[in-house]
DNA sequence: AAAACTTTGTTTATCCACTAGACTAACAAG
DNA sequence: CTTGTTAGTCTAGTGGATAAACAAAGTTTT
């Protein structure tokens, strides 16, 4: 829960803070009882019952039979109800739209996904509608329905939810969220696609001990996506985590963005691509794909083996940059490039190894996404549930 | 205030709260009246009326005569008490000490400073006992007296206030804190420099408004202080912010970290002095110095007005990847090259101009220090001082 | 100048959520 | 059956916020 500059401090405060508390360590731990519960985050048993009575009543958590006795009488044991409620999550790629219906706990319960190329917005709106309303329907009887629709988007999204730009979608200035808000009359989060998967990862993947998390989303382009002190960090407008657009050769090649010898130019799909035509190793396929490459790689390919050792050792490099400017807990490197963790991971932590501060190595973590497609897709259902169990734990307004 | 994971809520909690957001209207908006207080917080006219007097009984506050009527009686007009206590607040450089009595609103009263070269640990703790101790008995009489001692130094801080690491002191695992706490009885803030300076500027400089502010620490290498999200980020061990040692040049020339073409290898005053050497701008002087080259540069030597428009360029590198990672309000560049501004600045502007992302360059600011060679004192001593404020909101104990 | 109105600040009664501790319930061991 | 232990509920008390009444000290209107 956050408090912000002027908020006032009243019982309210008190109780939704405690009531966030008590469902917590229930989602964290259990089955748990009353006076675990109690115990553990000292609060008095009698407050923590009566806030266990409240979220009983919003179905938020059920009470199992008796747990076993310790020398006296047996507990009644608590348990979150995961399956209170649905949530929509969307990973709305250059060219594919992938879909999933997960529980309160990112538990996948249905799970959707298209592909097409340069289609238009209208084209992808019809496709993206009839996603949602296929996985609506997807979704078992609850308590509590459909509490939200994420969505995951390879752009910038400014504060408001609105999708500033999204260049290789070719879109600028959309608000789909209130496109879909209107449409369903449900919260909806739009969120860029890095973002998404960092918190994805923080949430239900590799990094959920940690509270400090670089997401490294390479795709075509490189995002980055920052858990800073447990919580995503966004910058002023909403902008931050450019760092594809990092200088790394100040005389390097010219980027699209007008810098040159950006970071993406050298450890990114695209690069890795552009490099492999250059060499022609696989001259007679016009559509030419990443795949096609870790084929290769699979088949012995020498050429393709030691492309994908450069482009490791070009991650490493920004990686490193990376380390140096957050000394996070855990970098995470996810989207498309993670499906060639085998030939990437060795000469990219031999690069960290070699040239980052050696202090900083002490507890540093490099993982490849856990979550491998799903990450975008969870990141964005995690931020629905947030917001729905947060609405949850406000009191309840009085009809008039 | 930070409240913890497993913080439980209650009546002290909520009151603290209050206290502080009330304590914080009467500093930043002062003279204020107890009906305005209450107006502007959201608070009630009584709760303010009852936290008021608490805090005129610390003197954190004090009531001045009564202000103009505006139709009705007159107010009470209620003042922040600046100087109900003082703070220490020292830059301990490489070959410097800088020492600051300050008060509360973080106003200079008395300051110190002595300069060396390559001292031995012991005598700089004892010219740091000797600066200490002169500036407390500058200090005026005050309810609270000398309430906390900062210390902001060149290398790398744990959380425990340890200094691990200052390569160019030669020191290394070394408690400063432990040893000024007990030698001083009080509390005590060790800080890397370039997050104190990071948050003097915040707190009493040129970022004042801002809440994701980077401050760049140029002087013979570079550090970065990381203001997110309105507080300082330090990362998993408080090793954040070490971007002097990103690389901006793959092929670069090898820096003593271990990695290769690293930004403060082209863009700090080192850089600067040994470009210059090359050159052999100033041949006659051994001990040539930045203040050597910028008299040069006011001469109009045009070799040394070149030397420092490349060095403006490469900074400008770094600090687009700043804007591309962090999308700030804010770039501070402080430390000694901040005193060069007049010969970086157009080239380090341009640089930012035609080579950021355009969507970045929407509200930010790219400023020189305000505070000048103050900042990292000031930014300890700002430290200390919420340090200070933050006890004196909680509840006092009672004897027993 | 008296009356009416405004604004400031204090006081009082009430409410709400937490705490401590008594109490009830349910079990284990002797 | 008795005693001891743990789980969970209930009751009284407490602290701090709020709303509203009240007192104080002005200004404006008549």
């Amino acid at each position: 829960m956050k408090i912000g500059m002027n908020q006032t401090w009243n019982h309210h405060v008190v109780k939704e803070g405690n009531k966030s508390l008590v469902l917590d360590k229930i989602k964290n731990d259990y089955p748990i009882s009353r006076a675990a519960v109690a115990s553990q985050t000292g609060l008095n048993k009698g407050t923590v019952s009566s806030l266990v009575n409240d979220l009983l009543e919003d179905h938020l958590i059920f009470e199992s039979g008796p747990g076993e006795s310790s020398g006296g009488r047996r507990p009644v044991m608590l348990l979150f109800n995961g399956t209170a409620g649905y949530t929509i999550g969307i990973d709305l790629g250059v060219n594919y739209l992938l879909g999933i219906l997960s529980d309160l706990e990112g538990n996948v319960v249905s799970q959707k996904e298209a592909r097409y190329k340069k289609m238009s917005y209208e084209a992808i709106e019809a496709k993206l509608f009839e996603t949602i309303e296929e996985l609506m329907a997807a979704a078992p009887d609850s308590p509590h329905g459909i509490v939200g629709i994420g969505v995951g988007v390879p752009g910038i999204v400014d504060k408001g939810g609105e999708i500033l730009l999204a260049p290789n979608l070719n879109w600028k200035n959309l608000n789909l969220k209130n496109v879909l808000e209107e449409k369903y009359d449900l919260p909806v989060i739009i969120e860029n696609e890095a973002n998404a998967g960092a918190y994805g990862e923080k949430k239900f993947g590799a990094g959920k001990e940690c509270e400090n998390i670089i997401y490294v989303s390479a795709g075509i382009g490189i995002g980055v996506g920052l858990i800073l002190n447990g919580s995503l960090y966004k910058g002023a407008n909403g902008f931050s985590g450019e760092m594809g657009h990092m200088t790394i050769q100040i005389d390097g090649p010219k980027c699209r963005c007008g810098n040159q010898g950006c970071w993406e130019l050298f450890a990114s799909e695209q690069a890795l691509i552009d490099r492999a035509e250059k060499l022609g190793i696989c001259p007679e396929q016009a559509d030419f794909d990443l795949s096609d490459l870790l084929k290769l790689a699979e088949q012995g390919n020498e050429q393709a083996i030691e492309l994908f050792e450069q482009t490791g050792d070009y991650l490493g490099v920004g990686i490193n940059n990376i380390i140096n400017t957050f000394n996070p807990q855990q970098v995470i490197i996810g989207n498309r490039m993670a499906s060639s963790k085998e030939w990437l991971e060795n000469s990219l932590t031999n690069r960290v190894a070699n040239q980052a501060l050696w202090f900083q190595q002490n507890d540093l973590q490099i993982n490849f996404s856990e979550l491998s497609t799903l990450s975008t897709a969870l990141g964005v259902a995690a931020f629905s549930i947030e917001n729905f169990l947060s609405v949850c734990m406000q009191p309840k307004l009085v009809m008039r």
